[in-house]
DNA sequence: GCGATGTGAAACCAAAGGGTTGCACATCGG
DNA sequence: CCGATGTGCAACCCTTTGGTTTCACATCGC
């Protein structure tokens, strides 16, 4: 596994994160005022929410006047996605291997 | 996305923990003891790591003698990698309709 | 029986991280 | 032009957590 799917799971690892993002699926583009409006905490805490998704490749960003919208990446989440289905594929075939050394 | 997901993501977002899972995959079974010989960490942080992955579903344990063997589980980590390439997909789906409505 | 080895758990440290308030700057609208 | 609104960022607090050392107990082997 990559470092940087490291930092994706990371960033996901996180209740209040998981509300931005779906939050942000729900609209489908937000800036930071907007979302924080229906959520618990703070603008800046969300900005920062963002900022971590932002880096990871979750969502991306567009500045429209002088406001900031962003957007999920549903690309990211569906790659890393397919990385833990392979990893755990070969778990599998792994352990299937050892499972049969050990019976001979 | 339940409350559970959130803590495998929370599990599989830190870096050692992923080398005792990878050092665990290739042994198929071992114990603390032998995990920690061969990663830069004490027994006991790599115990506490085999506690959580235990606690979220990601590593099960077995009993021998006066060892304790742990090996992971595949199923929970393609469980949670197919509901993230779902979710991927309806962020897709939910973001196609929102621009097809904004054309109009 | 007894030393060697393995285990879990507690006490403790330092760093990371989620949260807040406050501030300085940019942009829109009357 | 100027107030209202939006934005990023810095400073700060407190909790979480990854890590270590240390201890008490269980099991194996001689």
């Amino acid at each position: 596994m990559l470092a940087t799917d490291t930092e994706v799971f990371s960033a996901l690892g996180d209740a209040t994160r998981w509300q931005v993002l779906t939050s942000l699926a729900e609209r489908g583009e937000g800036s930071a005022t907007v979302i924080a409006r229906d959520l618990p905490v703070s603008r800046p805490a969300v900005l920062k929410h963002l900022q971590v998704l932002d880096r990871v490749g979750l969502v991306g960003s567009r500045k429209v006047g002088r406001e900031v919208l962003y957007s999920p990446r549903a690309e990211r989440l569906e790659a890393t996605a397919r990385r833990m289905a392979e990893l755990a594929a070969a778990w599998d075939t792994r352990l299937a291997a050892l499972k049969k050394l050990a019976e001979s």
